[in-house]
DNA sequence: TAAACTTTTTAGATTAGTCTAAAAATATTT
DNA sequence: AAATATTTTTAGACTAATCTAAAAAGTTTA
């Protein structure tokens, strides 16, 4: 139906204005993409004559609600890829993104409903994001950033805020993985940095930095 | 590493240099590619230069260690990605097929190697070929056309050899699906055809062309 | 072996997506 | 508000894969 650079493109529209609100210009666009914006140019033209998104010249473009649909359904179809990776195959955390980045353009509505089955119909991806439905709706988390706990407390982790390699790669090598549940010990005053303690045995001490891209889910 | 399309050709001229021994001329990718001759001609030059194969002008083509290697990979790929859709997603037999010619073109050897993991190293996928190993190896099977079975032989179902999706289909709505147990009541003389019984239940009349196009592994 | 037919290749064009360089529009600074 | 800087668009070109139509090579037939 829609290409593999179609759909990415849309895709990357789609998250530009869940930040911003504002009508998404060209230039971010090409940061994103990777690209260079006289290709964004031509791509939007094209987006634009299939009703994919409303264009003016010089103004930035707008998802029209069948660009919308599109992109969350690509969306979908990555966040279920990479649950698959992570809870099937066992890919690491900072694994599974790149793969799915190709799985999610396999033409198949039979397929990825399917896949929502045999996965149990997951609400949320390995980083915490959640996974739209059939019709696109997406389930509300209840998750909190780490450093939003205070001393005592105890959260499973849940997912991240930062994505990028190189942060999930220092979460994974530090037993940081999906599941575990992680109790704060002490927060150190002078910096904020906290120090936590594992499933019962490795305590580790993680600057404020890293407390505020864990997401856990508080436990009372 | 390699386009989608150069995959599909290697793999098109793997298939057809198994049936025929000889060099592989053009008009017969092009019937397997859907293509015309004129195509097949230009990506012929370019997998040339890319030692894929060796090329005479209009002398056909023969594939080259490394363009066999390739072949083979992207066949293994295939039927991999067909056994986790008929056996972890419950597709159909006739509905693989499609799916997993785009799930073959993932780049990504990790992947293949944990799916393979995953499916428990099958040596044969739903349609009863077998699937290559990590190094290119496969697994003579013992498989034989049920038409091949003689009264009171009692065969499992694991594959077929013709792959139309009207056959497989066919095969689908009379139960006749992979694993089932079948027996070979009578065999009628006057057109070969096969009265046979599917797991203790059903009685079915099947023709001698369905016969020699199912294949079963004979028990003793 | 020459004529007729078939297959293969070449030449030139097309489409999707991209690029560079220059022009045009918009935004910012003074 | 003019000058400057930034962003966006246009124009023209490139690559991969394809196509049609015509030319060339190979094969079959009489």
């Amino acid at each position: 139906m829609y290409s593999f650079t179609e759909e990415n493109y849309l895709k990357a529209i789609y998250k530009l204005q869940e930040q911003s609100s504002e009508s998404i210009n060209t230039n971010a666009i090409a940061i994103v993409i990777q690209t260079k914006a006289a290709s964004v140019t031509d791509m939007i033209k094209k987006l634009s004559e299939k009703k994919l998104l409303n264009y003016e010249k010089y103004k930035g473009v707008v998802l029209t609600e069948l660009g919308k649909k599109v992109a969350i359904e690509t969306v979908r179809k990555h966040r279920l890829w990479e649950t698959f990776l992570h809870n099937k195959l066992n890919f690491t955390w900072d694994a599974v993104h790149d793969i799915a980045e190709q799985l999610e353009h396999i033409q198949s509505q039979e397929l990825i409903d399917k896949l929502d089955d045999f996965l149990g119909f997951p609400s949320h991806d390995p980083h915490g994001d959640p996974i739209p439905g059939k019709n696109g709706e997406m389930k509300e988390s209840n998750f909190v950033v780490l450093s939003d706990l205070r001393e005592g407390e105890l959260g499973i982790i849940s997912g991240v805020v930062n994505h990028s390699s190189l942060f999930l790669k220092h979460l994974e090598s530090n037993e940081l993985i999906l599941g575990k549940r992680i109790l704060v010990q002490v927060i150190v005053a002078f910096d904020n940095s906290f120090q936590v303690k594992i499933e019962g045995k490795k305590i580790l001490q993680l600057s404020n930095e890293v407390a505020r891209n864990i997401l856990v889910k508080k436990m009372k």
